[in-house]
DNA sequence: GGATTGATCGTGACACTGTCAAGCGATCGG
DNA sequence: CCGATCGCTTGACAGTGTCACGATCAATCC
């Protein structure tokens, strides 16, 4: 055990330090991760590796290792940042809104625009096999983009519905959209198979939220042999 | 080139040929998909390598080179076996059921089933990143299961709601379900973060059904160009 | 029956990767 | 001014994917 954990770094600031070449290199991690971001862009995951990163970043193929350890702890560092971002879009989203339901939406519209505008980031923000998976700081940043989903589930609910169960409603969104970044490759070739025009991403969202918002309007949480159900305080 | 291409396996047979030692190993394509899950049960799909999987089959380390020619061949195999008992876990689920809602819910747990029965298989079916994008049986042996759930949606728009369009719907159930093997593990955390009991898979198919069928049932093609603002009449 | 052919698999080699120990240089506290 | 510590490089080792080539066996042909 010799180095392993350089002091903390602060990721939290996103302070893409202006400072050129303060003692050694100005600030690696920033610029590594950045590289790491850069790699998975042009060659996909698979073709990520810390030399490689290392490469573009103009330093030595140990330098990675030094800061974040691992592979893993790279690609955990630039989950963070994706999730970072993510929920800084989806509080830019809802601002000013007020009606739940345009909230909802304005969320799935927010999530595709973060999709599709960091791809890199998020190929690897739901992939927990290759990522530090009890990360303390990975956890609370997804825990944070997650909740003001679920917030604006529970105001629909609060306003229209107060029988709707909110938390598996807010995990039905998250599961569509989730769900639908990863296959909407697929949706494509079977478009392709059927011979009928590809729906683009935005298209699907659109359909997907208005079938998700009908189903949060008429739920209610009837028969099924389900004990431990919550009495929905209302 | 040399070889690179061997006769096209049978592999919707699925023979498993009993016939221990035939000429050379036996058939070393089906040996190899085994043992290919089996590293990928152990050590993840992070710790799979062509050359354990050899080790595992008892084979020289380029042997899977010479029939799957690729670690991509090898996993696209596997995507493809995955998508066969996905598609004949469906069609057995639906069978003998008439109402397409119940038929719907089948679907779910059957899915989830499958998720469950043959984690390995799951873990690279719609890992696009590492399969062969443009493998033609694994586009069709994935439309295929798709198509069972897109009837299903389909018999219950014709029973219960005629203008239900069946396509975004399908994709719906299809992406959610799919998010839900995702995240589940992402949710399992946010449930011990927030210090609530932890909801199972079964669970969450339960909830998302239910949920989605809601939708399904109310769901009206209202305007397609949607203005900002929709009025939300109840 | 013996030689040929082609499929099946093994061997060896190369470049590449992750990971570790050790070394070097600059910076800072004393 | 000098050691200590941080930042990073250098060097090395085992493991991996991939390729060319050699070896082995089944089936076929004459």
């Amino acid at each position: 055990m010799s180095r392993r954990e350089p002091p903390a770094q602060s990721s939290t600031s996103t302070s893409t330090s202006t400072s050129t070449s303060a003692y050694h290199h100005g600030d690696l991690p920033n610029a590594l991760r950045a590289s790491a971001v850069d790699v998975i862009r042009s060659h996909g995951l698979h073709g990520f590796s810390l030399r490689e990163v290392a490469r573009r970043a103009g330093v030595s193929h140990a330098a990675p290792g030094y800061h974040f350890g691992d592979a893993r702890g790279l690609l955990t560092a630039v989950a963070v940042e994706g999730f970072e971002t993510l929920r800084d879009a989806l509080a830019l989203a809802v601002e000013g809104i007020d009606d739940p339901i345009d909230r909802l939406v304005a969320i799935g519209r927010g999530y595709v625009r973060v999709a599709t505008e960091h791809p890199a980031h998020c190929e690897v923000m739901f992939r927990d096999d290759v990522l530090e998976a009890d990360d303390e700081q990975l956890a609370t940043e997804g825990l944070g983009a997650y909740e003001i989903l679920e917030t604006t589930v529970a105001q629909l609910a609060a306003r229209y519905n107060p029988r709707l169960e909110v938390q598996p409603a807010a995990r039905l969104c998250w599961s569509a959209m989730q769900g639908l970044v990863a296959l909407h490759a697929k949706f494509s070739t079977i478009d392709a198979l059927q011979g009928r025009p590809t729906m683009s991403l935005d298209e699907h969202v659109e359909r997907f939220t208005r079938l998700m918002v009908d189903g949060l309007l008429h739920e209610e949480p009837t028969q099924p042999a389900r004990p431990p159900r919550r009495p929905t305080r209302r």
